[in-house]
DNA sequence: GATGAATGAGCGTTCATTCAT
DNA sequence: CATGAATGAACGCTCATTCAT
């Protein structure tokens, strides 16, 4: 076993941990265990506890990308390119539950309020394809006239709620009430 | 001090510390001393940490439901009950913030993943004015032909990420975007 | 059991354990079964582990002043000053071994070091007896030629290193001995 | 490299480690990183990190035999074999300052009480320079007529604790002051 | 021989809960 | 009833030592 598959196991076993159990309910002793390694060897790869929150946080976003990416064009019409991402972003979470899991209780963590902080207010270089596709919506007063921040809420805000609930077994999400949701999405901000 | 009053000042304490700092950050020792009580006190009026979690957000639903039904009439159009039940829910956490804040702790924990299937999915008595206002929709097609709980979802979706986002700073809801956020959760489900 | 009491288990205990392991051999759990009393219970009268060696160290200094002080006259000699002064601090020493040991490990570490800085280079109002008979003895031009914290290391240098060697059990102090040490100290010093 | 330069790398680097960090601060892995080894590679040196411990001390007690003795001449006076053995060792520690705190936190622990033990009460064969001198002095009755390894305890002290405050820096030895140094020190013993 | 990744016992500390007062 | 001192299990983390490579 080479040093790259240990680290992933122990990623592996906290994102289990930690999207089934929560922050509280996954003490380093069991992710430990699950991952199959002593508890000392966590901290060969993660500083402390926080660093390997955000780290695990880190690989999943960098995971997401390139998937809602395959077969973007930035040619396409706005509305395509909207439905796109959306559809592809849902489609993840579908099919890695427990990284959705595990990012909302990132999200709903100082952590994540820091993070969130960071990447509304700031400009960071990476992962500004949301971003600009609503400035582009904004300039070109396709979508509604409202501030940035607040568009991205709408647009966000009943996919992640369908999504979850998906997720939590209160209704099963096909691939044509994935276009619907999206859909949906796109009637909250277009103009 | 009656009984009451002292109840209410643990809840009240809880529901400070719960908000701004987390469930983590919340012993009950602070609390107590928050509540100017002693720390033996809170077991006399909740059985338990987990009990006095879920107290609290039964107290606060409560507090909700005659808020958001002031002024509601079961006559007006349907369109009027949605804009009208939305933004007086939409002030609701705009005036209450660790309201809103400890109520997405909450729901974001085993506690209030368990509440919201029973919600969902089981058919209590109390608080169904949101679920009769759905149903209605449905059945009279003016919403979306989906399923009941995705319509709540999608509806709910935006208000709440607006709501955080407004708390947390990163734009501030006057009363013109407070109208323009629930005409966009209209717009989200209307058909 | 008061307050107090149980305050008091744990400085012996620690006095104890640290004394006869140093602070390497005497674990927080270790010095709470030696002083009857839960792991945690330590925490209410001590916010720390440093806490309560540098409170331990408070104690025993407050301690001592009033025994060596008993029988002292200012008005008295300098020579007989210093003789009192000595030989009562030796027989503290030998009457307390644990509090010598105990003294040598904290002088022996990190906030020995400062405490002796803070007390040698700064101007503390509390237990000034000795720097006060030193600077006399220096403008009296009784003592040698030498900087003011040199005598002072002189004079005590010979006396620890003898109540060491009696207390480890290389050799006996009987009161001849004892005065016999305090005039050693004194020909280390005296002009 | 040969194996003896690794030993003495690795000597060196938990000399200076133990001298300023204190035993405490000085892990082996920080040991083996600053000798420019593996972790692995200081257990075939040097069973476990006691044996280390003391292996330093005796290399260091080694180091420093030949530099006192340095000139030394059995022929000559008393009084002026004290001045030269005093004076040097005094020398040695001003100019090896990393060497006198080891030793220091060596003594002032387990293993340097019971070095202390055999040295003083036993007949070792080695380093007896000290001894023989003193037992001369008692002879002669040009010392003191106290028991020998008090004598011993009275000499060494005052240049000790000179030496230590030398080091922390409370006060500046430069050679007229070393010199007064040791002759405080004669005067403790001298009848 | 040399390495450094892996281990797990042991540390200082926290905190929900109990119960004598 | 109300208290808050006491508890001890459980936590995150360290580090001397081992051993497969």
């Amino acid at each position: 076993m080479t040093k790259q598959d240990k680290r992933h196991d122990i990623l592996r076993a906290a994102l289990e941990l930690f999207a089934e159990q929560g922050f509280h309910g996954a003490p380093m002793a069991l992710i430990a265990e699950r991952a199959g390694v002593g508890a000392g060897t966590i901290y060969r790869y993660f500083e402390n506890r926080d660093i390997l929150i955000r780290d695990l946080f880190n690989e999943l976003e960098e995971d997401i990308l390139p998937f809602i990416m395959d077969g973007y064009s930035d040619k396409a019409p706005f509305r395509a390119r909207f439905i796109h991402l959306g559809s592809r972003l849902l489609r993840y979470f579908i099919q890695n539950p427990l990284h959705f899991r595990y990012l909302e209780q990132f999200h709903n963590s100082p952590f994540g309020v820091a993070h969130r902080r960071d990447k509304i207010l700031g400009n960071e270089g990476k992962n500004t394809v949301f971003k600009e596709l609503f400035e582009q919506g904004a300039e070109q007063q396709v979508l509604k006239d409202l501030p940035l921040p607040m568009l991205i809420a709408l647009a966000f805000g009943p996919l992640l709620a369908v999504a979850r609930d998906h997720i939590l077994g209160f209704f099963h999400l096909d691939e044509d009430l994935v276009l619907k949701t999206i859909e949906a999405c796109w009637d909250t901000v277009k103009r």
